[in-house]
DNA sequence: TGTACATCAGTGAACGCGCGTTCACTGATGTAC
DNA sequence: TGTACATCAGTGAACGCGCGTTCACTGATGTAC
């Protein structure tokens, strides 16, 4: 039998072990100590092992990449699941998938892996899936009467800027040194969450 | 006279030079281009010669993204001149900047740069600089009535996430294959300032 | 069940590359007398 | 005005490094008879 389980090839199942380590590298080292050699290091296994499973490097990182959109997905639909049409938990679950995995995330938006002309259609999918969970919670919100009807594309879009926003300037650090270094990230998503929610225009 | 004109000197004013080079370099071959080596070579310079003017590599990259920072200021400024407490304004220069530089914009936010320890005290300033110059135009609007009273602080700081995740969204190229590829920047932009004015929740 | 063979995952040495940084140097500039 | 000297910006060769990728190979696995 060609694949009876994961340990049974030639060296298990090389591929994952190459995600994993190179998830793992990514975590611990970050992007610019992602290089194939170190994952393979990494996987215990020559060189050019890597080259039986991946085209080329940027392959290797798509396939990151990917994972990293499929896990975000799947936290989203949870918060949707958990508490359906609460576009607060969900951005509280978006924001906490990148505090918890900045480098994962760092490279997910990282543009020499997205948006180039020859990715993968399965990791433009991933990161599509990633967006319509967005949208899916505000559906529920908007027929749940807790959120105005509107555009549910154009809001999940607003959403998904806003809580790009502050999970990129947390994960960078920019706030670490300035006037809000005393605040948790949860009460400054809750911030940004609320004037959101409410706007800013005068009552008049 | 040590210094009558920027051509005076041995070659010109090299430090002056090596940062529109960096500049010129990042524009056109972006982030992972950028090295001491190259921009020395564009400027038609040994590799060491750098080194007269910049510890290192990383010196030269914090000197590149606070001239980055300066001119978002400087940016920022003038439209909250040019009309006073309009944060729509504001955050459409915002985005612009971004979107004209999106290699400088990248590499100003990027954390090796930004919140190391050992980084310039004016780099630093250059940062919070151009965050203030939001809370600026914010207070502007309250006192014009434009904007409804609150914590113009907090209120910076939401704007800032929200246009800061537009603009990386955008240069990232996040958004070019999705349902929004029709859309101009601008419009996108619009779309999100025009929730973040008017909130998301139902009318009671 | 046993032997011959094809497959193909992983090896390890090698390639050429550009990098950041150092070093002893050179040679133009500005200064002191 | 002219000469001796100190300064210091820029040179160019060299260092060691890790990288992505290739290549001919080896040796374990699964298959055909």
């Amino acid at each position: 039998m060609p694949k009876t389980s994961k340990t049974s090839y030639h060296h298990g199942d090389l591929r994952q072990a190459l995600l994993t380590a190179g998830y793992r590298v990514l975590k611990e080292d970050g992007l610019d100590a992602l290089s194939l050699r170190r994952v393979a290091r990494e996987a215990s296994v020559s060189p050019a092992a890597p080259y039986r499973h991946f085209k080329d490097k940027q392959a290797l990182l798509a396939a990151i990449s990917e994972q990293g959109f499929r896990q975000l997905r799947s936290m989203l639909d949870e918060s949707n699941e958990a508490s359906p049409g609460d576009l607060n938990a969900s951005g509280l679950a978006y924001v906490q998938f990148a505090i918890k995995n900045p480098e994962v995330y760092r490279l997910m938006f990282t543009h020499n892996v997205m948006c180039d002309e020859n990715l993968d259609e399965s990791l433009k999918d991933a990161g599509s899936n990633a967006f319509l969970a967005l949208a899916n919670t505000i559906d529920s919100g908007i027929a749940k009467k807790e959120i105005a009807k509107t555009d549910s594309h154009a809001l999940a879009l607003s959403s998904w800027a806003l809580v790009h926003g502050v999970a990129m300037l947390i994960i960078d650090g920019v706030l670490a040194g300035g006037p809000f270094s005393e605040l948790s990230h949860e009460q400054i998503l809750k911030t940004a969450l609320s004037y959101f929610k409410a706007g800013w225009q005068p009552i008049k």
